[in-house]
RNA sequence: GAGCCAUUAGCUCAGCUGGUAGAGCACCUGACUUUUAAUCAGGGUGUCCGGGGUUCGAGUCCCCGAUGGCUCACCA
């Protein structure tokens, strides 16, 4: 590149990779040493503000005639020879700013037109409403606080492409004013849950993340090495069995809200990292819980968005209490025929599956079969929130068996739009059969189903100091999030979601 | 992991049966002291995702690859 001056912007001396090679980054730079030939440092210092965009015009009336400072973005620029009109933009939405050569001094006005849309400014000035009644700052004073090197996505349609949105979210969050305000509800969606919890007695802690046994879900786990230990250890995919030792210690009521790493296809509604709750209650079962979900999301929607009834997807979504309850058997009844509890033995279930069209999973027992045909068949439908309960035990290796039907435990999962938003059961705390649960799921991992749960003795010894009867619950955070805020896909909701790195490399060598 | 679709200027997009790459916004030059998608007069700033191939000639056709989206699989 011959450019004068281009390998040494603003008299500093960088390298710059082909891809800034556009003419628009050049001249920006250009202006930027010329502000700072100017003796002014184009990233400024502190600034002090009395005021945000939205607060000055919703107080025009109070406010109008008086000085006020407001620091921001400039969105926009439109020129009238010796005067200009520009919009700043911060957190809370925007405003326009006036300036003329008469008012601010030809120097001042002179150096306003090195500012380029994306600068950060603050100014200072008297609030007043133009002829056409917008509510406008005349300025008297500005500084620029962060020069833009680059441009921003266009004004009018925004930034659409969706890698870009995901992968420079920043940008899509300067452009995309409905992107802001969705991180805003989820961050309001978990403080409500915070202060749900605080206000029933309950403690937040704080759980490894790095665990040497990876337990308490179903699922394969990131591995990673601790160097001075020489160790391998895994991203935790749950926090459970960390919280229920916290039961044994004498804590009765834990949760912890924090990410879980789970090793696994990437979708709409799966992100490798992903937000959990879990929450646990001694002396209380899984039906406690059940109340507690069903007040904690109805609590949190009318907190959060003023209402019980949600708008997802095109659909009315109803939080207020008391949802259905449905044993799962009865619900795989209802929506294909089969009738569960008429059948007893592992090879009759399979049938049974067949028959309506599936094809059974390869062991395929009693408890596995169920689950597969309510997952085909039934939780789709599921749609208006509802708990399904009565778990088969061969799926929950966690949970307490019901007394009068072994096959079965006392657990429930929430579903909402057919997806699982929460799972809770009462916590096992008998630890031979945990222990036999485990060898069960021991069995299962020798025969190739990485999935299974592995044997966790450090736990097992914690359960025979004995651990108090419990209620526990995890409700995906995400997902919760994407109901409440009608988004279908999980990346919409996490700022910086997993993507796959560009390809680097064929222009990173091309100048040397 | 499989199928389908997409990738063209900083951004949003057009580009037909193959014939020297276009628009709007942004940007640059000039005019303009209440505009607001400011306006007016001029100016295209490009590795058409990358690499091969077919062809006199490829943004366009073929093959391979990259990334993304959707669907499916996986994820109880």
């Amino acid at each position: 590149m011959d450019r004068p001056g281009a390998e040494n912007i603003a008299g500093q001396a960088c390298s710059f990779t082909n891809e800034d090679e556009n003419e628009t980054f050049y001249l920006r730079g250009l202006k930027l040493a010329q502000i700072r030939e100017k003796g002014i440092n184009p990233y400024g210092e502190r600034f002090e503000r009395t005021s945000l965009a939205e607060e000055i015009k919703e107080n025009y009336e109070i406010i109008q005639g008086q000085r006020v400072a407001v620091a921001g973005r400039l969105m926009a620029k439109r020129g009238h020879g010796k005067a200009t009109f520009a919009d700043l933009q911060d957190l809370s939405g925007r405003i326009q700013i006036y300036l003329r050569s008469n008012e601010i001094g030809e120097e001042a006005y002179a150096l306003f037109g090195k500012v380029d849309l994306g600068d950060i400014l603050g100014v200072e000035g008297s609030v007043f409403k133009t002829r056409l009644g917008e509510v406008t700052i005349a300025v008297q004073r500005f500084v620029i606080l962060s020069k833009c090197l680059r441009t921003l996505p266009e004004k009018w349609h925004g930034l659409k492409d969706i890698e870009l949105r995901y992968r420079q979210r920043y940008l899509d969050l300067i452009v995309n004013p409905d992107v802001k305000k969705t991180f805003i509800i989820r961050s309001k969606i978990i403080q409500a849950v915070r202060r749900f919890l605080e206000n029933r007695g309950f403690l937040e802690v704080e759980t490894p993340m790095m665990h040497p046994i990876p337990g308490g879900a179903a699922a394969r786990p990131f591995i990673t090495h601790h160097n001075t230990l020489d160790i391998d250890l895994y991203l935790r995919i749950a926090p459970e069995l960390y919280l229920k030792r916290l039961l044994v210690g004498g804590f009765e009521k834990v949760y912890e809200i924090n990410r879980n790493f789970r090793n696994e296809g990437i979708s709409t509604k799966h992100n490798p990292e992903f937000t959990m709750l879990e929450l646990y209650q001694a002396y209380a079962d899984y039906v406690d819980m059940m109340n507690l979900t069903e007040e904690l999301l109805h609590n949190v929607a009318v907190e959060v968005l003023g209402s019980a009834k949600i708008d997802c997807e095109g659909q009315e979504i109803d939080l207020s209490p008391s949802w259905k309850i449905i044993p799962m058997s009865e619900a795989v009844k209802e929506y294909t025929g089969l009738d569960f509890n008429e059948i007893n033995s592992d090879g009759e279930a399979v049938r049974a599956a067949e028959e309506i069209g599936l094809e059974a999973e390869k062991p395929g027992t009693w408890g596995t079969v169920l689950n597969q045909v309510f997952e085909e068949r039934v939780e789709p439908k599921l749609i208006q929130p509802t708990f399904i309960i009565d778990y088969p035990v061969d799926i929950s290796p966690l949970a307490k068996r019901k007394e009068n039907e072994p096959r079965l435990t006392s657990r429930f999962e929430l579903f909402i739009m057919g997806r699982e938003i929460a799972n809770a059961f009462s916590e096992l705390n008998d630890p031979i059969d945990q222990r036999m649960r485990f060898e069960e799921q021991a069995k299962k991992r020798l025969a190739g189903d990485d999935l299974s749960h592995m044997m966790d003795e450090d736990y097992l010894r914690a359960l025979e100091y004995g651990m108090p009867p419990a209620g526990g619950l995890g409700i995906g955070i995400d997902r919760l999030v994407m109901i409440l805020t009608g988004l279908s896909s999980i990346r919409d909701i996490i700022l910086f979601p997993i993507l796959k790195p560009k390809e680097q490399g064929s222009h990173e060598n091309k100048d040397l």
